[in-house]
DNA sequence: GTCCAGTTCT
DNA sequence: AGAACAGGAC
């Protein structure tokens, strides 16, 4: 990434991105372009916390970037109102350290608050350093085309036909009562986790196996010994691990819930086995209460790949909950469930972990990753 | 032999 | 960050 940020151009293109962000503003950005041009005022020259790759220490001066916006329509009002916004921070006042990298630096409103709505409008600033040209989206707006990318899996989605759109702990116990539907929605996930689903559902799933032996309830699974309850739900992956959580979940339920299910994120979080992207799909399952997105591995993987998510100076998030936070800043909240499902499928079809099937893909001309992870790795 | 896939442990 | 967990698919 790159830390100093200054335009050298006055043009319409210039202007229109001054009024998105208006730090940069023409005569605001005359100064900035001094910044970069020259040393930077208080910078002491042995500061290396500041540098990035590319930059020596105490070398010359930082790169200058320049800023392109794409042209759009605005009427003079909404211009107006704009440029009334209240004043910032001069980025002179700042000292080098506190300078922000790109991302925080575009997406701040003069008001502090992050972007408004989820209109394309905020997205892909086109930035220039040193002559390589880039697209750079400010922390929490949204991805440009993310609607028509959304839309193009979908589309790949009502063709293809993948596991999880057989089976799913969403199906887990609908005839049963709330409370018993709600625990097997619970154990169904903690089942289904890391194994095939076909093997946890379906007609002779574990998750039948343990309703038609009765202990799919926290009272059964308690009274039942873990050997029992280990047979019964083999051969899913790591059963010895689950059925030994299992019992804790069905002691602790009982101890604590009633034998119903934790209702909050907090609580399920607590139970063993448990961890972010169960807790969130039970929250959205079985309790319908939508508090973030459920992110398993291939919904990490392609919102990677589609360039998503990321965090500051970087492009890329280096787990499921940071691209779940990344994610929950830009995403409408409607896509929260879907979106699981949505991708799972895709990642399961098309957009593998190994060799993706790019050729087949309908976003691939949206996809900043097509045909980039294509090449066989080479044995070392 | 390598990959899958979420959590926990190191 | 990487290993361990299970066992099946390829």
């Amino acid at each position: 990434m790159f830390r100093v940020v200054a335009a050298s151009s006055t043009s319409p293109a210039s202007t229109a991105f001054a009024c998105q962000f208006p730090r940069f503003h023409p005569s605001r950005m005359r100064r900035t372009a001094r910044l970069s041009s020259g040393r930077r005022p208080e910078a002491p020259a042995s500061s290396s916390s500041s540098l990035e790759p590319g930059e020596a220490p105490g070398g010359p001066s930082p790169p200058a970037v320049r800023v392109f916006a794409r042209k759009k329509k605005r009427s003079g009002e909404a211009v107006r109102a704009e440029q009334k916004q209240p004043k910032v921070e001069p980025l002179l006042s700042r000292k080098p350290s506190e300078l922000p990298d790109i991302e925080e630096f575009a997406y701040k409103n003069p008001n502090g608050s992050a972007f408004p709505g989820h209109s394309k409008q905020n997205s892909n600033v086109i930035v220039q350093v040193n002559g390589v040209v880039s697209q750079v989206r400010p922390k929490g707006a949204p991805p440009s085309n993310w609607e028509k990318v959304l839309e193009g899996i979908r589309m790949m989605r009502s063709s293809e036909d993948a596991p999880v759109d057989s089976m799913g702990c969403e199906k887990a116990g609908s005839s049963l009562p709330p409370k018993e539907r709600r625990f097997a929605v619970l154990v169904s996930s903690l089942l289904s986790s890391q194994t095939k689903d076909h093997v946890t559902h379906g007609k002779y799933s574990a998750v039948q196996r343990l309703l038609q032996n009765d202990v799919l309830t926290a009272d059964a699974i308690d009274k039942a010994d873990e050997e029992s309850i280990r047979s019964l739900i083999y051969p899913v992956g790591f059963y010895t691990r689950k059925a030994s959580n299992l019992k804790k979940i069905a002691t602790i339920c009982l101890a604590k819930y009633d034998g119903d299910i934790p209702s909050s994120l907090e609580e399920l979080l607590q139970l063993p086995g448990i961890g972010p992207k169960m807790a969130h799909l039970v929250m959205n399952i079985a309790w319908d209460n939508v508090h973030g997105i459920c992110v398993d591995t291939h919904v990490h993987r392609i919102c990677n790949r589609l360039g998503w998510v990321s965090r500051p100076g970087r492009k890329k998030t280096s787990t499921p909950e940071e691209t779940r936070e990344a994610l929950q800043l830009w995403l409408p909240k409607e896509e929260w469930v879907p979106i699981n499902p949505l991708l799972v499928g895709f990642g399961q079809t098309i957009c593998t972990p190994l060799r993706p099937r790019c050729d087949k893909c309908g976003v691939n001309e949206l996809c900043p990753s097509a045909f980039k992870e294509t090449m066989l790795k080479k044995k070392s």
